[in-house]
RNA sequence: GGCCGGGUAGCCAAGUGGUAAGGCAGAGGACUGCAAAUCCUUUAUCCGCGGGUUCGAUUCCCGCCCCGGCCUCCA
């Protein structure tokens, strides 16, 4: 497939470092609070993009880690009484059960900052060593401008950052543009043992090192959203190459962001919805449709009114496979197999995945075509295309449950209608439906008597 | 100020050097006791503005106008 690399600023041809396995590192979340939609959109993104390799046959080792000590945990923690551990425990589960419901799959590995601060602390005797880092008082910092090739992922150069100006002068730092792999401990603060004395890794230094012990030097595929494009993957890359003299990471994947109000929803904007409440309201196949209509490197507007109507066409998927049910498919014929080969050819263009759904609503279209000409093997026929297309798109196309507790009175019930409708008695025929409807059971009549399920 | 990305129908959103996917909404028709669902037809003479290259540009180049992101924590 052709895949952007940031690196490189261009569609490249995508091919694993080792023949049929593919390394992927994503950043994961802080956890220092609840996670909002801008964070599902950056874990659903590498998910479609894991979910289609494996697809087309590649085995995909995924790690994803978790930030468990940083400023912003430790600040957290006092604002709220407790211990920074908990804090980070407590959001840390949070998370894993709202981004369970997503229908994400996990990955393979989620390592924790805290787990691996010796791997830093080696990393960063590494980078002192080549020349690349200096200790200061408690601190130690990253010599940017001994690494030749800083900002080559987000094509600043050093000299364009200190126009910027905006980094804070520092009086231990030897640059401004310098930034701290590891932090001296304030009293009370969180800290390991260091050569450097007690403190904690700076948040850059984690990646780097985590990414390498899983996945190796010059792995695949780095992935998050685009803010942290710089610094943060930038001093990633500068880190880890300086100590190594190797290739990071070979292919770069940024999100595009979620903005509201034509800013990005974030935490310090204060203007977040958070993805509990997203996914109560709209369910996380909507969610997730909703996303994917837009290609993944383009900027999102969060709008409740989209995703309502994310949640229309939705309905139309659900409401074919209903109307399909059970029904055997024939044999063959090719409209599958040509909307598998569209399929593949929008995914690999740079993981078009709105071309990839057109896809899908063309197989729903086609499909009700069929079942509205009495071609019913033919839509099942499609109905297949389409469960395995968007599977790997990760929608899970839960089928409205029928509670079997249920069922018999509902069934009941529909018979007293047909036998009100066989007489003519509309009015109670229409109560009935009313009186299923206002408890969550939708009534839909076809040629082939009343069809019902549950919800809208 | 610097570095990126974008401006396509009522709304959202793909895309191509040869004349515009898909979704939502709208219109007409079919089916139906009604409703829902579904089917059929239909909805951009045009892709921010002005130049240029070309037989031909929405698609390439230049300029301009607007919008967003990053440059500070952030998915």
């Amino acid at each position: 497939m052709r895949l952007y690399n940031t690196l490189t600023r261009t569609v490249d041809e995508f091919s694993p470092r080792e023949p049929g396995q593919v390394g992927m590192y994503v950043c994961g979340p802080t956890v220092q609070d609840v996670p909002h939609l801008g964070h599902a959109r950056a874990v659903i993104v590498p998910d479609v993009l894991r979910r289609y390799l494996e697809w087309t046959g590649l085995e995909v080792l995924h790690v994803r880690n978790v930030t468990d000590i940083e400023d912003k945990i430790i600040a957290r923690a006092e604002a709220e009484g407790r211990m920074a551990a908990a804090v980070a425990d407590h959001y840390g589960r949070v998370y894993d059960e709202q981004i369970a419901r997503l229908g994400v799959l996990p990955p393979h590995i989620v390592p924790r900052a805290t787990g691996h601060v010796l791997e830093m602390i080696e990393l960063i005797e590494r980078l002192i060593e080549v020349g690349s880092a200096y200790p200061a008082g408690g601190d130690v910092y990253f010599a940017v401008r001994s690494f030749p090739g800083y900002g080559k992922l987000s094509g600043r150069s050093v000299d364009d950052l200190r126009a910027g100006a905006r980094v804070d002068p520092d009086e231990r730092k030897r640059d401004p543009l310098d930034f701290a792999l590891w932090k001296a401990a304030k009293p009370g603060e969180p800290s390991w043992r260091s050569p450097w004395g007690p403190g904690r890794p700076g948040w850059h230094i984690e990646c780097s090192a985590m990414a390498v012990k899983y996945l190796g030097d010059g792995f695949d595929i780095h992935a998050g959203g685009l803010d942290l494009q710089f610094p943060h993957h930038e001093n990633e890359i500068a880190q880890l190459e300086a100590a190594s003299g190797r290739q990071f990471a070979r292919w770069w994947v940024h999100n595009g962001l979620l903005n509201i109000g034509a800013e990005k929803m974030s935490k310090s904007v204060g203007n977040i919805i958070t993805l509990a409440e997203a996914i109560d309201g709209h369910g996380a196949d909507v969610l997730r449709l909703y996303y994917l209509q837009a290609h993944y490197r383009s900027p999102v507007e969060f709008s409740e009114e989209r995703l309502v109507e994310a949640g229309t066409a939705y309905a139309r998927w659900l409401a074919f496979l209903r109307a399909v049910g059970d029904i055997e498919p024939s044999a063959a014929g090719s409209e599958p197999d040509d909307a598998r080969r569209r399929f593949v050819a929008a995914m690999d263009d740079d993981l078009s995945t709105p071309q990839a759904l057109a896809v899908l609503f063309d197989l729903v279209s086609a499909g009700n075509a069929h079942l509205a000409a009495g071609r019913r093997a033919e839509a099942a026929a499609l109905r297949g295309a389409f469960t395995e297309l968007a599977a790997v798109l990760g929608f899970g196309l839960e089928r409205s449950e029928r509670p079997t507790s249920v069922a018999p009175l509902v069934e009941l019930l529909l018979e007293l209608r047909e036998q009100a409708r066989a007489r003519r008695d509309f009015a109670a025929a229409d109560a009935i439906r009313e009186r299923l409807a206002a408890a969550g059971v939708v009534v839909e009549d076809t040629s082939e008597g009343a069809r019902w399920h549950v919800g809208g």
